[in-house]
DNA sequence: GGAATATCGTTTCAGTCGCAACGATTGTCA
DNA sequence: TGACAATCGTTGCGACTGAAACGATATTCC
């Protein structure tokens, strides 16, 4: 009666976990019983099927994802036979991560059923609305960027993929 | 050249994650520096601020959380004095849970930092905006209901709070 | 060239998580 | 009433995580 009650599921920072959390394992059911891959193993996949040859910090860079998180997905990966790790060309800390055909053809097997549940699920969104969605997404990051007590947002997450 | 790229950056449910996570992290500092709170224990005390006395399993039914965790958080904050348990007065197996005048001081004293930092986060959107983006919100979590893979919606979430 | 610094990927370590199993209590039904 | 089933909160266990430290390699600067 005397204080303003705050509302938890009014709160735009929970609401957001909540529906993102959702979705996430409702995607990784796709990776996850077929293939039995986790979400840091999967997104390591997902990139490596556009940059074919990148070290550990770049996919670190790209997918949100911290350093150890990737080295320690790379590994499985390579364990699994998806993934080959050769020392870099001329530097040799480097380590240049690429698909084997084992991984593409595992890749085949997932993205399409992926592309289909994200697809159901903007399947009730009309094109503009998922447009306003997104850029109303993005108006948000737009915010955090200015707030020098948020995290900075990774390269490709921002600027869009271009290779 | 002969596969469809597929771009991580534009996967809704890759998009989502990193901005929930974003916010997530950057609120986690108002309840984490000064208080050294974890995610679980700030939603069961912003809970028990609406609905004095419950049990775990209802705050594990409304906020999103599993039962151990609740269970573990609601530990720690009686540990820090945040709250208190008591055994059910008609069913000795429920523990019913309530804040401590210093859980009310310590909510206070997080609470109008948290909504400023999501009012600062929404200032770039007009009122009309922030409604689309929610109604957006509300229409994937719909399409979600109708999944039934997906996993279901606390009742909460999806009803509104009314005590 | 050679010492100091920076960067790379990995590993260590302590903390957290979810699933499943558990003891304890209550409800059900013959 | 008494055995069986259901529900409560907790805990054991294996797996995962992030921060920091690590060895190894490159780069910088004198």
């Amino acid at each position: 009666m005397t204080r303003d009650a705050f509302n938890l599921s009014d709160f735009l920072p929970y609401r957001l976990a909540v529906l993102s959390e959702r979705i996430s394992k409702r995607i990784s059911r796709v990776y996850g019983e077929k293939y039995d891959l986790s979400l840091p193993e999967w997104r390591v996949i997902v990139h490596l099927s556009r940059c074919h040859r990148v070290s550990v910090r770049e996919i670190h860079n790209c997918v949100n994802l911290e350093k150890p998180r990737v080295s320690r997905a790379v590994s499985r990966l390579e364990a699994a036979g998806l993934v080959v790790k050769e020392a870099g060309a001329t530097d040799h800390r480097l380590v240049e991560i690429s698909l084997t055909p084992t991984g593409w053809e595992v890749l085949d097997g997932i993205v399409p059923e992926a592309q289909a549940v994200e697809a159901r699920l903007l399947g009730s969104l009309s094109d503009e609305e998922q447009a306003v969605l997104i850029a109303l997404m993005e108006r948000l990051h737009d915010e955090l960027d200015r707030d020098p007590k948020a995290a900075r947002r990774s390269r490709m997450d921002r600027d869009g993929a271009s290779t």
